[in-house]
DNA sequence: CGCGATCCAGCAAACGTTTTCGCGATTTGC
DNA sequence: GCAAATCGCGAAAACGTTTGCTGGATCGCG
């Protein structure tokens, strides 16, 4: 069933059918009914690719992350589906599961489909990839790697903020021995937040000496501080460079008869859900996944309406620390006689069925 | 770019360039190497849409579930994206939300793309949604709600297989007083559960009757296990609908310093990633989300090469127990001198960063 | 009442492919 | 060595839309 179908049911043309589904408000009001009448009657719809050939736009946008299992995701990728149908948007998913070869057919892929704009939303990424998407025209977005040129938007993320925020609240709490756990040293993501650890600790006149690197998984988070728990003086407090790494380390200390936060402060880096439901609530630096992929949505959408327009390619997203159970007062504290604080926050609502 | 200007450049006609494309054998090797060098070198990608356009077939499927960012989610997507990728094909994802008005357009989206099948991975449907799919002729492929008609796959859930070795493990700890938190009475998935519950209880003499209704999140565990605690007698065990049931259950239990496994074993169901990294670790029943994304991508498969086939149209997905630390031997059993034995299994591979 | 302006529906071209069909050239068979 | 069969290439017709252009009808105005 096509538009002629509808047409010649509706005995007009077909070119009178395509206006009244587009809504063009200049055909008879007579006509129209007639014609939705028709295609109502039949249940018709247009053929979107059809529609896609001769307008050369597609509606569609590609989503590349780099693993959908990977706790930080989900969130975005259920925001930008979320935009994405309000705005009358398709959206291709595809992940990379940190494979370049897979990267590279993901986006010929996409490239193939002709979508109207990609959004790369994963951390690390090949330069190679960058260079040839380029040379497609196709509008993109990026996170902190993209290169500084029209077509293509940045989305910069300020990890200074946050951390800096949770280690003056650490610093607050009388702890002076702060460890940081990284991530993998290859991840740009990983050094900047690393840096920004440095940086804050030097702010306010502590060493930041203690940092030992992990995976970003559990089990480097548990391996990491397995090492720093065997130090002759071990840190009362540790930064993860993410929460898996802390949810590691909760573990660990969880073995390890330390418990948290008496003996020891742990925070965690992107609020993932699964923070909130740890024993006890992961106090993290919130990377609003939320806020992420609404950037990076507009930004495409900005760049599809608007090519030729001047505007600023470049967007920040500011990190900042929540507060859940897991950071108290320095154990030497509590044993002099201050009483153990906890703060706690408001919980955002839970996971339905 | 297109396929016109290749031909131009090759000197032969765009049919030549199409067959060289698509490898049809037949044309001359000479003319074959020409083709290829050109189109290299000008970095030509044939348009999908244009082909899905005569070919009628778009290569794309739809994928439909409740939520992406419920933790039963992602690992079916990323399976399912996997296998798409491997088969050259596309996924539309899209997500209800639980809002019926959004499975509509969800629906009516994917037939104006043209995908080849859907498949709807969501527990809880709209009867009427149903129907009208089927008038349309696309493939489809449902978890436990589809008709039985041609076109349209079934996965069948085989719920007592897990939940029936859950009850006789617990049974064989020397529970007795074992408890059950159902989930939401309007899923079809929920009631099943809950049945294959008493059934199983039944099998072994004992009776069903600790049964209590959650919501499937979090908060209705935590509300469930308080009343259950309130009890005169309370269960020394309990069995979850779902895996954040039984995640609530222990939050709560930590709350009212009930100890799991030693005061409380604690069973949940689904087996979601989540399990792994909860204190202790959760024994639970397993409804592989990686099996049930392959089975419905196979389906769909299937039911696109061989439309006419007259193939089984019913799957089964089996679901079974899996150890972890949640579960110990009954309280008083072991305080008549049995020692505490918590069986651990091999986990899963963690999660990247 | 006549003429130009205005309006609106339809014709047909275009979008970028695939594929049927026909045709000339080459190979095969006797 | 010639007819017949085979082979490989190209012309052109689809696929289902949108839209610029055209022309007939209606309208307004003098």
């Amino acid at each position: 069933m096509d538009i002629r179908e509808i047409a010649r049911r509706a005995k007009v043309s077909t070119a009178t059918v395509s206006r009244v589904i587009n809504r063009v408000p200049t055909v008879d009001p007579q006509l129209t009914k007639k014609v939705w009448k028709v295609v109502d009657e039949l249940g018709y719809y247009p053929n979107t690719q059809a529609r896609a050939l001769v307008l050369g736009r597609s509606r569609i946008f590609g989503l590349v992350v780099s693993e959908i299992t990977n706790p930080f995701f989900p969130e975005i990728v259920q925001t930008f589906e979320n935009l994405a149908v309000e705005n009358n948007y398709e959206i291709l998913l595809t992940s990379t599961v940190h494979d370049p070869k897979r990267m590279e057919s993901a986006v010929r892929r996409m490239i193939e489909r002709r979508v109207d704009g990609v959004a790369i939303l994963t951390f690390g990424m090949e330069e190679s990839l960058i260079d040839y998407l380029r040379g497609r025209k196709v509008p993109l977005v990026f996170v902190d790697v993209g290169p500084d040129v029209p077509g293509v938007a940045n989305i910069r993320i300020n990890y200074l903020n946050g951390i800096r925020q949770a280690v003056q609240h650490l610093a607050a709490m009388r702890h002076s021995r702060i460890a940081f756990i990284s991530g993998p040293q290859h991840l740009k993501s990983a050094i900047a937040r690393c840096d920004a650890f440095k940086t804050a600790m030097d702010e306010i006149g502590l060493s930041p000496d203690l940092i030992v690197i992990g995976d970003h998984r559990m089990e480097g988070g548990m391996k990491a501080f397995h090492e720093l728990h065997a130090l002759s003086s071990p840190p009362t407090a540790v930064l993860c460079s993410n929460d898996m790494t802390a949810i590691g380390v909760m573990r660990e200390a969880y073995e390890q008869n330390v418990r948290i936060p008496e003996n020891l402060s742990v925070v965690g880096f992107d609020d993932i859900r699964l923070t909130e439901f740890t024993t006890p609530p992961l106090t993290t630096v919130q990377m609003s996944q939320h806020e992420l992929a609404k950037i990076a949505f507009r930004a495409l959408l900005n760049e599809v309406d608007q090519p030729q327009a001047q505007q600023r390619h470049t967007y920040e997203l500011v990190t900042s620390l929540v507060l859940r159970r897991s950071t108290a007062l320095a154990a030497a504290s509590r044993s002099s006689g201050a009483s153990i604080k906890t703060i706690r926050s408001n919980t955002r609502k839970g996971l339905a069925p």
